[in-house]
Order: C-alpha cells, then structure tokens, then sequence
RNA sequence: GGGAGCAUAGCUCAGCUGGUUCAGAGCACCUGCCUUACAAGCAGGGGGUCACAGGUUCGAACCCUGUUGCUCCCA
C-alpha cells in the first residue's frame, strides 16, 4: 500500500463524517447507561462561525468524544437561538435593501420574512460545526422559537407571573432610539467619548442678578430639569437653601434641593437634576418626590414637553442650545470632558436612558438558592476564581426587565382589557374567560382584548435551554428529561457568566428543584496577537473554515487547545494550528513507518525489542494515569499536551527507533503485534482531540469489519505501572543522549561504530537496556572493566562511568574540564546540603522524612565527588 | 468610587499541602544534520534576581504586608 509522505486531511474528513453520520454514532436515546449530557449553548442565528465557537466547540466535543469512549450514553444537544435584537435588525435592514419600510408591514407579515429569513441563514453554524467534527445528536437540534420551546416559555411566563415573580412596572430603562427597544444592562457598552462639560448658570428666582452655575455634558436635557442639588455640608450653597432657581430659556421655576449624593469636587458642586433622563437623577427625584419630565420620543427627537426644538434630534438639539444659552449669556465655559457613554451592542446607537412600562422578574429570591449551590461546590466552576465574581452578582442582582419592543421572539402573553385591565395567560381563550370573569362582562369577546405588543427578552427562552430542550417544562415526566437533567458539563463564556449561566441555575431550581450541569467550564476570549478581541468589525479574525481548509480539523483542534487553560484568554496565532498539522503529519509518517515493515514469522523477538515493549507499555500506563487525572481537573490543555508528548517524544522519537528493524530487515511478530496495539491506543487517547486521523489511522493499522469505529471503542485504561523499568529506561536514555553528545563533540559520525566500556558500581545497573544502548548508539560492544580506560572520552551516569575510547585524539585538557565543572557543581550541592544538616532548627523542626531525604542527598553527593576526584586524578 | 484577579524564559502557560541544585513544559531561538517514516523532520544546546520592597519561617516562586504595573466585573 502507498502512503504518502504528508498527510492530506481534505478527502478524510468529509469520509468519516459521513461515516458517522450513516452510522448514527452522535445519536443518543436513553437506556440503562451512564448519561453524559452537554446542550451546546445556542450560537445567534444571525452568526457565521467564529473563533470562539471553534475553541468553545473543539472543548465539548473533546469532552463528549471521551465521555462516549468511557461507555457513557453521550448526548450533545445542538441548537440555535432567536437573538430577538440581532435578527430583528437584520431583516428590517433587508427589507430596507428591497424598499419595505418595517412599519409598513404587519406584525405576521413581518413574522413571515423573519422566518424565512431565518430558514435560510439559521442554519449557518450548526453546518459549520460539522466541519469541525461535532459529534452533536443532531435528530435532537433545537431553536429557541421551536412550538416546544415557545410554549414553554410562555408557560414559564404565566407560572411566574401567577406566583408574583413577575411584574409590570416603571423604570429606567436603556434605550435604543434606532432599534426603538429597551435593552438589558448587559446589552450596553459603555465607551470612553471626547465630549464637553459645559457650565451652565441658572438664574435665582426673585434676585436682580444672583446665579448659580452647575456643570453637565448634556445641555439639551436642562429642558426636563425639575430641580437644582447641592451637597448639605457644602458652605458654598448654604444661601440658597429653600430658594428657587429658573431654568435657562424656558424659565420653569425649579427648587434647589440638598442631597449627600453630589460629588462636592466635581464641577461646581451643583448638579441639576432632570429624573426622565438619567437613572441616578430618577433615583434623586423619588427621593425627593421631584416631578418627571420626559422631554423625549421615542426615536430621540425632542417632544412638547420640552417646549422648545420640538420634533427635532436630541443631537441637533444638543449644538442649537449650546448656541442660544452662549446668546443669553448662560454659558461661563466649556472644557474637554471625556467620559463613558453607553452604546447599543445591536445597533451602536447612544443609549437613553429612558422611563417606561416593562415588564420585570424578581430576582432576590431567585438567586438565593442559585448562589448557595455554586458557593457549596454543588455546581463547579472551572476555574474556580469565577465563584467570587458569581457571587458579587448575585448579592447584587437587581430585577430583570424581561420585555423588549420587538415583535421577533415569544410575544408577551398578557391581554388588555378595554378598560385598561389585564390578565395574563397561557392562550387567547384562556385571556377571554379570565378577562370575562375579572371585568364581570360575559358580553367581551376575543375581538375587545388587546395583546401586548412586545416580545420577551431572549435570555428568557434560553435561561431554560437545558430543560426545554428536552420538552422538561411542558411534560416534567418525560424519560428524556428525566434522563439527561441534570446535566454533566456546561461550557461557555464568562462574559455571559451573569446573564445565562445564573439564570440557568435560578430556572433549573424554580422548575426542576435540581442544578442544570454539574460543572461549569468557563472559556477565555479568542484574542488576536495584539491582544483585541476577535470581531467581525475589526477584521482581525481569521475565517475557520479557511483554517480548517488549510491546516485539517484536527490540525485546528489542536492548534485551539494547546495553549488553552480553562478561564485564561487565548491569544490565538495560525502557528498554533500549524503545529497541530505538524502533528497531524508526525502521526502519519508514524503509521507509514509501522505499515513498511515486513513481517518475518519465523523471527524470534530481538532481546532489544523485547525490553522495549515492555517499557513502552509502561510509560503509556503512567501517561494514562496521568491524562486521566488531568481531564478530571478539567486541564484540556495538559491533558493533550500530555498526550502529544507520548505519541512524538516517547512513542515516535524512542519507542520506534528502539524497535525499528535494520534497514531492508522484517520484524519479527510479536513486536509488531506490540507496535500495533500501542499505536491503536495512543489513536484512541487521540482520539477526542484529533477524531478524523485517528479514525483513519485505526482503520489502516488493523482489518476493520463492518460496524466498527474508534469513536465507540472503550478508551484504553490505565494498568499498574511498572516503575523500575521506567527508572531503568531513565537512566538508559541518558547513557544514550551521553554517547550521542561524545559523538558530537569529538565529531564521531553516526554510521561508525564505537566501543563502550562501562564501569559500574552495584546500585547501578541498566544491563538490561544494554542492547537498546548498543542499538541507538551503534556501539560494537559494549564492556564491563574495573579500571577507566586511558584515552577514552567519558561521562557519568549516576555513579556509574562510560568511557568510548578514542585511541589518539583525547584532548586531557578538555576533558579534565569537563570533570572540574561537574566537580564544582557536586561540591556546591554538598554545600548547600550540609548547611541544611548542619542547622540545629531544621534537624530538629522539619519533618523527619525531609530530613532522611537531605541525608540521602548528603551521601550520594559525596561518593559523587570522591568518584569525580578519582577520575580527575586518573586523567594525570 | 467599590469589588475581584493577575505579574515565573522572547511568547503562552505549569508549578498541588512552603522542603531535592526547583526553577519546568510547549512554541520561538541557536548549532549540526536531506541518517532509508516524517525538513510539517532528526540530534544537541542556550535562556529566568519567579514584578519590586519588607516580613514570617530552620527553609519562600508558594504564606503575610506594602508598592508598582496590567486585566476584568460593578457603579
């Protein structure tokens, strides 16, 4: 069979895929298993696929590959959700592009294109993700719109609002004048901005010409100004304490009024207060019981209120005014101000902050039992310095404005009356008869109410993804949900920490009084090499499925967590997948070395090979161990670092140079049955890093019947491990690397042979790696003497000697070097272990095993040195 | 302004309960090799005052205090 020299991912990828897919391998439905559940959290339907779905996706399936392996019934749920802001825009923004103003449309005609918009698009990563090998159940995709999943957040909303969880109410609210929706705390970003503080002087009423002057960046709000704040400690204002100020242009008379809230140091100590427009002046005026004057519309331009420039942009507004207060002298100055303005993460519109009716949850009680389960360790955190940010949250939490002015999304379930009345309810006709009973008019008809116009915020259908998804709300009895809640690992984003990951946890307790997942393995941010994160808008990342098409899936896989720990930011550079190729390809060429030999099965089992097997066989038990452990701490990275260093420096770089026969030489059987079955178990460690290679591999190395696959093979198990053969390899390797290094320095090429000559003290003793020691450093006998050999060139293992001899050529002097160095370092670490031995408090505080260890030290070091001293005494 | 976290090799990170001359890994770098699986490779090698200053201890990268710098969250 012809291999070829480099591995080509393209064709084998697709192959596999399919393969599995046929074979229904990602399927799962309940049994008597062991179940292992992740639900993906749901990409945007809006999304193409980008770095941080490739390092977030690459872990879950690692997780759920391995899990499966494990004997465990995996099931990796996929699914999409609706991103109600993201995806409204979108199709406005299209419909735009054909010349079909939103407003023109009807709410179900509107409806109409956002679906179609979404069957054409929704699908985008989800496909993508198979590229990268996801080995999701895909029968079981959901979206968060699905009849299902819509009826169950409906339910959720009409159950909670019966319990009193959920309330209308007025607020301050972020709002979005372009996409003219209010938006939760989360969905702001706050920027630095160059802008303006402007000091403004208000005239005292009653007085000839008495003025105070109070600083703002915002001058065109002045016209909702219902009052004028001054510190009750600040001398400076004391006299105008009960007077009453006129605001500038329009001259509402407005009282002055004190409050510790006002920063002394900041402007002129003297704040105006204007409540419909700044959430800490609202907080003021209740306090106060100021009155609220809403000066704006809702898409920013100013409305009657605020008498002047009416109909007009709030930013237009804003240099008209600056003009006509510089006219009428009520300008002193303007500085450079820079300070945080928040902007909508959908639109990158000026958020105003705005008063209006929403609908909120409750979220003290909620999140009592939420916190309580993260801080006992209920549910993980990986890594756990995320507990500490959880619960400053959620101590914190205040109530959750769940409705948006949209129309994409699970339109909010309550129903006006005619009078004004509502009732809230699960279907129209439920409404009707509640509304009849409420109202006592049997005569009102479906005709006479009036459903809320706006949707529910989209966290509220995925705060019940792991539930929903499995149909939990509407039939909590099912074997599905019964089976796969709670489920196993949960990973995400820290920056979603908040606003998904609690609310999960709030709603897994309200309507399962059971956590979602038991561990939550927290991701960092794809970063580029200068640090920003990746974006669509900056441009700085690349596109994954080029890097796939460039580097194979594994290659990328690999290339994604390498340099991962779990919580840490990736700082991501195309090498990285490069090096994974580059192991792709080591791999490979390991498989064409093992599939070129020729079998002789007549030939016994070399002694060279013989002691090779075996200590492979145990250094791949210590790894196991050790991988093992390492996906128990949920270290990905070392985890597959570990297994990196197997397969290319323990598997590649020593276990097959020591078995490989002679060049044009067979292998004997039983070696290569060994080779064989080490390779399949290294594919199968592989495996949930690299799935499609090892695939391949795994069906080359051996005849496959039908019906098989790696991914469904058990996951090799870690044996007992044979330490004095480790021990002995350890110090065999090193009595190679020390022949190599000779061979070196004294310019000895590798196709000549040398002689060695040994001389050993009993404790020390690698015979039985002699042939391997012959083998790798082409060495024609190797010799056992009591007395070093003159001119030879020599190194030391342990307290063992080696000598090659050299005939002519040793240079003494370099030699002696050599020895002199190794003598001074011996004599520094004696040093510094007698000082230790020779303190009074350490010998007598520190625990005796520590003790018995220096001691150890102390001998070792000093037959070291009298063995350095003898050598150097005998160079003469 | 409040809270949290980080600082170890050129880069990205390990370093568990203080205890081996403990300072480690991968990549990058340097040197020599196209040696018959692999130059996407092989063999070897250099590189760190563990941010700084104190303290606790027989002993500190690790514990404590302060300083500096950076990051994140909340306001």
């Amino acid at each position: 069979m012809e291999i070829p020299a480099k591995y080509d991912p393209s064709g084998i990828e697709d192959k596999w895929y399919s393969y599995w897919l046929g074979k229904k391998y990602f399927k799962s439905v309940p049994d008597e298993r062991e179940p292992y559940t992740i639900v993906i959290p749901p990409p945007n339907v809006t999304g193409v696929l980008h770095m941080g779905h490739m390092l977030n996706n690459t872990i879950q399936d690692v997780l759920v590959r391995r899990a499966r392996m494990l004997g465990k019934n995996a099931c990796w749920l996929p699914g999409t959700d609706h991103a109600s802001i993201a995806t409204e825009a979108k199709v406005v923004a299209k419909l735009k592009e054909q010349g079909i103003e939103k407003a023109s449309l009807t709410r179900e005609e509107f409806l109409e294109h956002a679906w179609e918009w979404k069957e054409k698009h929704g699908g985008i990563i989800l496909e993508q993700l198979k590229k990268l090998g996801a080995s999701c159940d895909w029968d079981r995709t959901k979206f968060t719109m699905d009849e299902s999943m819509y009826e169950s957040v409906i339910e959720v909303f009409v159950d909670l609002y019966k319990k009193g969880l959920i309330y209308r109410g007025v607020r301050m609210v972020n709002w979005d004048p372009k996409a003219l929706t209010a938006l939760s705390d989360e969905e702001v970003i706050y920027k630095e901005v160059n802008s303006k503080l402007y000091y403004l002087r208000y005239k005292v009423e009653g007085s000839d010409d008495e003025w105070v002057t109070i600083a703002t960046t915002r001058p065109e709000t002045i016209l909702g100004d219902t009052a004028v704040c001054f510190h009750p400690e600040d001398e400076r204002f004391r006299h105008l304490r009960g007077k009453k100020v006129l605001v500038p242009l329009i001259k509402r008379s407005i009282p002055m009024i004190e409050d510790e809230y006002v920063d002394r140091e900041f402007g002129t100590g003297c704040l105006k207060i204007t409540p419909a427009h700044d959430i800490n002046d609202y907080n003021i005026g209740l306090k106060h019981k100021l009155e609220s004057i809403d000066i704006f519309n809702d898409n920013g331009t100013l409305n009657e209120k605020a008498q002047l420039y009416v109909g007009e942009d709030r930013f237009q507004v804003r240099k008209k005014i600056v003009e006509d207060l510089l006219n009428h002298g009520h300008i002193l100055k303007i500085d450079d101000y820079v300070n945080n303005v928040g902007f909508s993460e959908r639109t990158d519109e000026v958020i105003e902050p705005k008063l209006s009716v929403q609908w909120f949850l409750k979220m003290t009680e909620m999140a009592k039992p939420a916190l309580e389960v993260v801080m006992n360790d209920t549910i993980h955190f990986h890594p756990e310095k995320f507990k500490n940010t959880y619960r400053h949250w959620m101590e914190n939490v205040r109530d959750w404005c769940i409705s948006r002015q949209l129309w994409w999304g699970q339109r909010i379930p309550a129903y006006y009356l005619p009078d004004g009345d509502f009732v809230v309810a699960k279907s129209a006709n439920d409404a009707l008869e509640q509304a009849r009973a409420i109202s006592g008019n049997p005569l009102l008809q479906l005709t006479d109410l009036k459903q809320d116009e706006d949707v529910l915020d989209t966290w509220f259908s995925s705060w019940l993804w792991p539930i929903s998804v499995f149909d939990g709300i509407r039939n909590p009895e099912n074997a599905d949900i019964k089976y796969y809640y709670p489920t196993n690992d949960l990973i995400t984003a820290p920056e979603i920490l908040f606003f998904w990951v609690a609310r999960m946890i709030m709603a897994g307790q309200e309507y399962r009084h059971d956590i979602p997942f038991k561990n939550v393995y927290l991701t960092g941010i794809v970063r580029d090499k200068l640090g920003r994160k990746m974006s669509k808008s900056l441009g700085n990342s690349p596109d994954p499925i080029e890097l796939i098409g460039k580097f194979g899936a594994d290659g990328v896989r690999v290339g994604m967590l390498l340099t991962s720990p779990a919580g840490n930011d990736l700082p991501f550079d195309e090498s990285l997948c490069e090096q994974g190729r580059n192991f792709s390809n080591k791999v490979w060429n390991a498989l064409r070395l093992v599939k070129g030999w020729q079998v002789d099965p007549t030939l016994e089992q070399p002694a060279y090979a013989a002691i090779s097997v075996k200590w492979f066989g145990a250094r791949l038990d210590e790894a196991l161990a050790q991988i093992d452990e390492n996906y128990v701490k949920y270290r990905l990275s070392e985890a597959l670092m570990t297994a990196y260093k197997l397969v290319w420096d323990d598997f590649c770089s020593w276990y097959l140079e020591m078995v490989k026969p002679a060049y044009q030489q067979p292998i004997d059987p039983k070696t290569l049955d060994s080779t064989i079955g080490y390779f399949e178990k290294l594919m199968q460690v592989l495996h949930p890093f690299m799935p499609f290679i090892t695939e391949e591999i795994w069906h080359l190395l051996n005849e496959r019947g039908e019906d098989v696959s790696i991914m469904i093979s058990p996951m090799p198990e870690a044996g007992m491990v044979d330490t004095s053969v480790l021990e002995a390899f350890q110090q065999a390797s090193e009595v190679i690397i020390g022949v190599r290094n000779i061979r070196k320095e004294k310019n000895i090429a590798f196709k000549d042979t040398v002689e060695m000559k040994v001389k050993r003290t009993d404790s020390f003793d690698v015979s039985g790696f002699d042939p391997v020691i012959t083998k790798l450093g082409n060495i024609s006998t190797i010799e056992y003497v009591d007395e070093k050999p003159s001119a030879a060139a020599g190194f030391m293992v342990k307290s063992a000697e080696f000598y090659i001899p050299l005939g002519e050529g040793v240079d003494l002097e370099a030699e002696r070097e050599k020895l002199m160095k190794e003598l001074e370092y011996a004599r520094g670490f004696l040093d510094s272990v007698m000082k230790k031995l020779g303190n009074e408090r350490f010998v007598s505080s520190a625990k005796p095993e520590v003790v018995d260890i220096e001691r150890k030290k102390r001998a070792d070091a000093e037959s070291k040195i009298q063995l350095l001293e003898e050598q150097l005494a005998g160079l003469k």
